[in-house]
DNA sequence: CCTCAATGCAACTCGATGGTTGCACTTTTC
DNA sequence: GAAAAGTGCAACCATCGAGTTGCATTGAGG
């Protein structure tokens, strides 16, 4: 598909290494190898996450020669930011948070 | 700190039974052992993602009578949403993706 | 052709974590 | 006051996943 599930997508963005991972490659195209000059983590490692960003659209690739070169995809995050912000006012549509629940004189759901 | 780490709140979202919670959570405020008469684990599984969905600030407690309400907090993730979409509008400031890298004639990097 | 750099794949370690059960404690309710 | 419901805490188990090392393969260049 290309619209992975929401939670997928979170997850990939769960993890410090590959935080740092798509920082880089946020500011531009970098292969595997060239991360794994800067990061503190094997080559392998690396293309590991590559791969789990690629897989929910975080990142695209493309062979060069011999080779590889990765980029963050903007769009992704964006698509995801906006599900997360539709969903957060979904929420609010209710009282404010905690608020609702002093309203609630009583669960009264003893049935 | 009232502002985790971005990834950690990623992570919190990054698992399939806390974004059940989550989503319960939205429509309205609800106790542990509500929650898990509804959802396939047990409550003290469900009593765990709780907690690490208040320690991100997605969900608010509070204890009333002898349960504990829960309720999910629209505004945290509405700042993740906003967090999120900076960061990938900052990407698209580059060539939009997989383009740049076929601007980019060679590596050159042989240095 | 030979060497070096960049990859891909596979096996393995090991700590984090989701899930479970059991138990003790408090509040509501009959 | 006793039973029932809702929690919290702790011990335990099993799986998942991040990271490593080793090896085979392939493209770039002298």
């Amino acid at each position: 598909m290309t619209a992975p599930a929401l939670p997928d997508v979170c997850a990939a963005l769960g993890d410090a290494t590959r935080w740092e991972i798509l920082t880089r490659l946020g500011e531009g195209p970098m292969s595997a190898s060239a991360l794994a000059r800067v990061l503190p983590v094997s080559r392998q490692a690396i293309g590991k996450h590559l791969e789990v960003l690629r897989e929910v659209g975080l990142v695209e690739s493309e062979q060069r020669g011999r080779e590889v070169v990765h980029v963050a995809v903007g769009a992704r995050l964006g698509a995801l930011a906006h599900e997360l912000d539709r969903m957060g006012r979904s929420w609010e549509t209710r009282l404010s948070g905690i608020k609702e629940l002093a309203e609630r004189p009583r669960p009264d759901v003893k049935g």
